[in-house]
DNA sequence: CTTGACTCCGTACTATGGTACGGAGTGTAG
DNA sequence: CTACACTCCGTACCATAGTACGGAGTCAAG
């Protein structure tokens, strides 16, 4: 009971458009499905490599990071050691941009306060000047 | 005593590519300076726009969005508070910058609980199931 | 047997922020 | 006067993550 399905059909499964399933084939994140004459027949299992791939874009990985997540887990030499490693760097790169996003807002609050009175003409206020005058804090 | 200078002295000056500064004319981010003949004679105030330009993308401003800021600068009539609306707009932005990214540092530390023994093949690690299975939290 | 829905493919386009290239013109120094 | 550095312009290209398009082929129903 081998249901295969039409690339119309996996689209409306799993929530992304058919341009899209091309656009992963084209990229080598999806493999290429078996045919049926030119048409592509997918296995349900498409669904949950779909699904995975949306997953971990929202965990912050890029497509080509999605790329080797599924190469491991194609390979069956890879260890567990290995997919932790690039969440562990994952995590390491999200820290550093909260960090970095907290640098930005700390920097867009000082500069608020260098407003004297934000009905004045900006002409007259001293905001853009802080603009530019960094305190490197950094 | 109108110093001027060559695209290729401010872009030296100003530390950016002459790439970069015909680009940001082209944007209408840089105002067209003067030419003598077909060469681009840049006054020392370009030296300060651009200045401006690069802290306002450190700040977390697009170039549209500097575009904007820029626009406010220019016209006479804005007021201070044009300026902190978009400062307010961003500082918002950049919040919820950050909490996306400290809920996918949560899922990406649970994904990582996931695994049993990082010695573990792969295969026969939950790590990848953990992946597609989020508990949403969101 | 025709119509409509679906699929095929390659290519072009979106946004973002630039960088690179190639052929032509210019400006100054030796 | 010639050589070299610089500039001009339009266009193409990079990454990222898709979306859109147009012409051709295919498949099932009426």
């Amino acid at each position: 009971m081998n249901e295969l399905m039409t690339i119309g059909k996996l689209a409306g499964q799993s929530g992304v458009n058919v341009e899209t399933i091309r656009f992963y084939e084209r990229k080598g994140i999806l493999k290429r499905p078996k045919r049926i004459g030119a048409f592509r027949q997918y296995s349900k299992d498409y669904i949950n490599q779909i699904r995975f791939i949306k997953r971990s874009q929202e965990l912050g990985f890029t497509l080509n990071e999605v790329k080797e997540l599924i190469n491991l887990q194609v390979n069956k030499d890879s260890r567990c050691s290995d997919v932790l490693s690039k969440t562990e760097d994952k995590i390491r790169e999200i820290d550093q941009k909260i960090k970095d996003l907290k640098k930005m807002k700390n920097s867009l609050k000082e500069l608020a306060e260098c407003c004297i009175d934000d009905d004045y003409l900006l002409s007259d206020c001293p905001i853009f000047e802080c603009f530019t005058s960094r305190k490197e804090k950094i």
